[in-house]
DNA sequence: AACATTTGTTAGATCGATCTAACAAGGAGG
DNA sequence: CCTCCTTGTTAGATCGATCTAACAAATGTT
């Protein structure tokens, strides 16, 4: 947990070394314009003849600043959150911060665990894509302290905090609508938790559809489920054994489209042909699997992106008015 | 790049509040049993009093240790890649550390600039995936600072650093070897970059099974790419175009075989039936593809696991004799 | 020539914690 | 009663940087 090390080189060698002051060192480390040349190029020579390395964490701790931000996820292996992580990523090293990564795998007490140790270790800002329950403490405990938060994926109802999410209600309608369209008139809901918010919204979106084309939804055909490919495979045995079964499934997300796949081969039907499937998120895998998954592009990069571009809004300006990026889902048809 | 904070509240202020000293507040905040039940209790209700949110990076400089570790890897939409790092996050995360992560997308200069950024962070140690072309130097930096190193993947030859791969070698071996048992006597390999030590292990593997079957390679049937699923498509063009084509494809990673599929649809030629393709790592994907594809199993999760054992052991105890851990491959036939 | 301004540099305090060594208070033992 | 030990607490120095304000030296202005 903690590791004694070495006593590095530091500014005040550097400063011996080259015959200046360690204020002027500092100025130099920091690339200051009011250094003359001859001077900078002096330390700038001790540095590298010394190996000095600059000590950030020190020099975060003086200036009251931070070169480090928070990303909280629910599960690396999850192609969803990793292109998410992806997007965060690339748009954040852009600006010079360093990324803490933490796995919540959605449970709450990990949640709060993360968000303890980033604060500790004195990020300049989070983003979190928040576990089901979220407690309204847990948030507003990062607001107290004045350091920025941008929520993904999950919104958190009546919370003013900047946002970047997808609507989810439109792509499940969507996606709804397409099944609709090629006849189907039993369509099972599978997968995800009754908590979440985007559950929520997705269910609304599945009913609209029904209505709009005026069909009424079987409650009996909604299965929830944990949101993994495991929660797929075993959700997908209730529509099996159902007395009166659906023709089609819409899934909550890919990872379960995924697990429903397998679960149905398992027990000799074919999807695809015996019983139609649509997911949700448009995952990279959806291209090589097979049958061909129909599937809602949730764009999780671009999600991982904006949220990104808002944190470091939010951190340069902690005052502004907060942001709710919604963006529009895809329908991606592979027959 | 740098965020002004709001002053937190410090242990000054806690230790004030209680009327201890700062340093009874310090000992309290680190659980020592050197301090009376009646103070703890008064500090410790200072503390939620004021809501004191204790400062690792601070007390970390004092005392020179970390707390945070360093894991840099080739990228994290790779599902190998985050495979591994979901192995490694888990493990160090129960020693209490945080994880800075780093993603290379296998360019040098991405590589030293984050090796920089965290030493500058003052990691306690660093879990490396060397892209291909790293220089002794700059691991040698890493190692002059007196700061744990772990290789992962790919192995630097002739430097003295803990190590977790997989025999390579022996998994190629296997691969080819199951393919010239069903028959084949063309065989192409197909992807990575002839720079890295893990396309030369596979390479000789590829050839060791030749060998023992009696066969002879045909160079030309050896083609390079990107080890991406782009790679594998346009590497795969070569085959197809190939005046005396293969019968079968030995791919670099499930990621390259991927796209050889994709591109071998897109030329008419059904994968599986008219070609056979033969994968590396096993990554979850590989469960869902069409055809279900067969390949080797690289074990990238324990792979992930064993470096950060590896390097917690480091750290406790910088001096001791480097390990080197090869994990055995397995084949996973899919038909 | 006298004064104001700019330019480059620096000493000393400081960020928020820990470390060291010293110090009272209380009890045990002679 | 004095010494020795233990137990709990603390003042002052310190980690490696930055900040503040002050200061010479060089330059510009009248």
């Amino acid at each position: 947990m903690s590791t004694k090390k070495r006593h590095r080189v530091t500014l005040m060698q550097v400063a011996e070394h080259a015959g200046v002051s360690r204020a002027t060192a500092s100025l130099v480390a920091r690339k200051s314009p009011k250094i003359s040349k001859d001077t900078r190029e002096k330390v700038l020579a001790s540095m590298s003849e010394l190996g000095y390395v600059y000590d950030r964490v020190a020099a975060n701790l003086r200036s009251q600043t931070s070169t480090t931000i928070g990303i909280i996820i629910t599960d690396v292996a999850n192609t969803f959150y990793s292109e998410l992580l992806l997007g965060v990523h690339e748009e954040l090293e852009r600006h010079g911060y360093t990324v803490f990564l933490g796995t919540t795998f959605d449970s709450v007490d990990n949640q709060e665990r993360l968000i303890s140790t980033m604060l500790e270790h004195r990020v300049g800002g989070i983003i979190l894509c928040p576990v089901s329950s979220t407690s309204t403490e847990t948030v507003n405990r990062i607001k107290t302290l004045d350091i920025p938060l941008v929520l993904a994926v999950r919104e958190l109802p009546n919370l003013d905090f900047d946002y970047v999410g997808l609507d989810y209600t439109q792509g499940a309608q969507m996606g709804v609508e397409y099944l609709i369209k090629k006849g189907h008139k039993r369509i099972a809901f599978l997968g995800g938790r009754p908590q979440s918010s985007t559950w929520h919204q997705r269910i609304k979106g599945f009913y609209q559809a029904h209505e709009i084309a005026g069909l009424t939804v079987d409650p009996s055909l909604i299965i929830d489920s944990p949101p993994t490919r495991e929660g797929g495979t075993e959700g997908v045995k209730n529509i099996i054994q159902h007395p009166n079964p659906p023709t089609a499934i819409f899934c909550f997300s890919d990872l379960i489209a995924f697990g429903a796949i397998i679960g149905l081969r398992k027990a000799g039907i074919t999807p695809g042909e015996e019983m139609d499937i649509v997911g949700f998120d448009n995952v990279p895998e959806t291209e090589i699997s097979y049958p061909p998954l129909t599937t809602i592009s949730s764009f999780s990069k671009q999600t991982g992106m904006q949220a990104a571009k808002l944190l470091h809004e939010r951190i340069k300006d902690n005052q502004k008015e907060t942001q709710k990026i919604i963006l529009k889902p895809e329908i991606v048809i592979r027959d």
